[in-house]
DNA sequence: CGTATAAATGTATTTTTATTACATGTCTGT
DNA sequence: ACAGACATGTAATAAAAATACATTTATACG
């Protein structure tokens, strides 16, 4: 997905073994990259004192086949916010500097998921629900509160909806499935097994169930359709979970595809609160 | 904020009055946007069959200095999938164009909240939350969840925590507040009556009182700290409200500045469901 | 329908930019 | 201190882009 974005981290990165000339030019385009992008060579070369051909080789070395080139993934790089990913929240963080931070990682965790979904299954998850009598939302944990946010949204629609945290509760409901019945399932990891066996039960009883899940977990297999979101390894110590995130655009998403099959539009209801 | 990315969404207008030679350069563009990004002009040129001073000239017609400007700028605005961004949701769309339509909306909007958060009244907040004895977390409708995620979010700390969303809970707990105690309200409009009240019930009762909020609401101002997002009016008609994510990255912040503040480390908590 | 005029496009040239070849310098280890 | 490798710079070459200008094509008007 995301290609060879690696660049300005890359560039920033202190354990990258430089040369004294080449340190100069990282220097230098650091300084600011936004005006290296519309830079001649000559003109980076001046700014950073060195030569021409040091320039061109330090392109080279990072990768790129020449200084246009390398122009071009620079741009690439910074318009993806790319100078703030991978840049962990250190200890010594303060307000200014890891609140962008955050901010940055959620983004990103968007713009991936944005680029790897599968929009004809959307399509297909969309069917489903239009077709369901019945819509149950299910998760648990960290993926509760995005149940319960899907079933505002989709309060809007004449199916009845319902929301549900507990696992005896969802257990039960999902024993107790029809035909026409559709669950769908948020969980991150997608190993909970309470909620695999939940998947289980309704499939069981004949109902439909989709997945929110991490790809190639048990609850995918276990569900009729898995949209699966790999958001990242999130193993950055200090920031938090961007999934959510993800999940609640996702089912924005789908929420938008039912009021437009349904052609009677209106997603602008009251907003309170 | 998002620049002049409107490049490829102008090149494809119909409406825009292309001479002949020019239109065969939109044309040869757009068949292939990504790998003109790395052609000479020379070669544009001689793909779309046209001199290469009318590719200049057509480049400079769109806004561009010259053609390696214009490249830029197409890369630019490929990167960011602009293509979607500004085009609002319409009927005859399908899940492969709204679906990035509507992930765009909520990247802008965290992009937005990012580059209108003050800092300092992070910091703020922040030290209300480590001095804190007890803190609630209270929404309704739509920000009912976000209070959840944010219970979620805050157990990890040694402060008790808890998340309430029904308003004559809120309203109780609010009347019964202690010195120490911290509420933080959240609410889109910040002109929820029952909130309001609520807020100064706590503040009679000594207690401090955060919200996040719509600005210059009477929220923000029955609040001891007021941080207002200014999301945008959400006037698109099939776009989902994108507040909440706003929100949700706002707590994580916060939360973070905490896990920071303690010294003491792991968000890292374990990250079932 | 033809001519004048303007607009569009192309050719040839110049200028700018990037790359390569090669020479010089600087560091490392013995 | 010196051989060798590595780093850097100088100068020449090649490539790319922009410009000036010529030619063609379209358009308006009598």
């Amino acid at each position: 997905m995301t290609p060879t974005q690696t660049l300005l981290s890359n560039l920033a990165k202190p354990a990258q073994a430089f040369s004294k000339a080449e340190q100069k030019v990282a220097d230098a385009i650091l300084a600011n990259p936004e005006l290296t992008t519309r830079l001649s060579i000559a003109r980076l070369a001046q700014s950073a004192a060195v030569s021409e051909p040091t320039v061109n080789r330090f392109c080279k070395r990072l990768g790129a086949t020449g200084f246009p080139d390398f122009k071009l993934k620079l741009a690439l790089s910074l318009a993806s916010g790319a100078r703030f990913i991978n840049s962990a929240v250190a200890e010594d963080d303060t307000a200014p500097t890891f609140t962008p931070k955050i901010f940055n990682a959620s983004i990103h965790a968007l713009e991936k998921t944005r680029d790897s979904i599968d929009t004809q299954l959307i399509h297909r998850v969309i069917d489903e629900v239009v077709q369901s009598k019945r819509i149950y939302f299910f998760g648990q944990g960290n993926s509760g509160p995005v149940a319960q946010d899907a079933e505002f949204k989709f309060f809007r629609f004449n199916t009845p909806v319902s929301a549900h945290q507990d696992p005896l509760m969802q257990r039960m409901l999902a024993a107790a499935a029809k035909p026409g019945d559709l669950f769908v399932i948020i969980s991150y990891t997608g190993r909970t097994i309470g909620l695999v066996e939940t998947a289980r039960l309704a499939r069981d009883s004949l109902a439909t169930v989709i997945s929110i899940t991490a790809p190639a977990s048990p609850l995918a297999r276990a569900s009729d359709l898995a949209i699966t979101l790999d958001v990242g390894e999130d193993t950055d110590e200090y920031l938090p979970m961007t999934s959510r995130l993800a999940q609640l655009t996702l089912l924005d998403v789908i929420a938008t595809g039912v009021t437009l099959r349904q052609g009677q539009g209106h997603l602008t209801a009251p907003r309170a609160h």
